[in-house]
DNA sequence: ATTATTGTTCGATAAGTCTAGAATTATCGT
DNA sequence: ACGATAATTCTAGACTTATCGAACAATAAT
């Protein structure tokens, strides 16, 4: 992970709308979400949302395949673990996972 | 941390000069590094530099303390690290320390 | 006081982003 | 073939961001 595949996908991430999507492909596992699904989490216009999946798309955040009249999207779960690898490592202060639990709340 | 405050802080970090500048703060620790000394790393005028910087410190990331003519600028590692912690709580898919090092390749 | 150093603020321009309605494409069921 | 469903693409307006020179402010040294 390179500072500028870095910045990018801290870009794509960088607004609500986009955040909260990657965040439930995240939690959806390698099952993915139908485009319709995450509408109904997002509830915005489906332009702006296929605008912003699109985005994540570009960035390499996440993938799409069709399932007949759906559209699937997944997580690149490599990439997310690879960013926040960089983070911790680049712009992190030696951090560990018991300070992770414990800045939490913060 | 909640998702608007992650997002405001991601899309901050997600500019390669800001990046950059964040991560010189972090490595340079609590000693911090003033405005002319990240701009010998970033090489970028002045007033550029400067608007980041007020990106930075705007969103909580940095902050800055004058010292006679130069500003002392310092990272806001409970920030930091908060959002790496929220990064690693939601958009990650249960990754622990060693997972972390093993993809720092990717 | 004057000058040099260190940064910020101002102002203008160029470029990018967000949003969302309308039109379009792809697929499925009848 | 037709209609319904799912989602993208097109387009355009409003807004925001990035860049950087010039002017300005704060401090230190002579």
């Amino acid at each position: 992970m390179d500072i500028e595949t870095a910045s990018k996908c801290l870009s794509e991430l960088g607004n609500p709308h986009r955040l909260e999507a990657f965040r439930l492909l995240i939690k959806a596992g390698p099952a993915g979400v139908t485009v319709g699904e995450i509408q109904k989490h997002l509830n915005i216009p489906k332009s702006t949302l296929s605008h912003h999946i699109s985005h994540l798309v570009w960035a390499g955040l996440a993938r799409q395949e069709r399932e007949g009249r759906v559209l699937r999207c997944t997580a690149n779960f490599e990439l997310a673990d690879a960013l926040v690898a960089y983070l911790c490592a680049e712009c992190c202060n030696g951090l560990d996972v018991v300070q992770l639990d414990e800045t939490q709340g913060v």
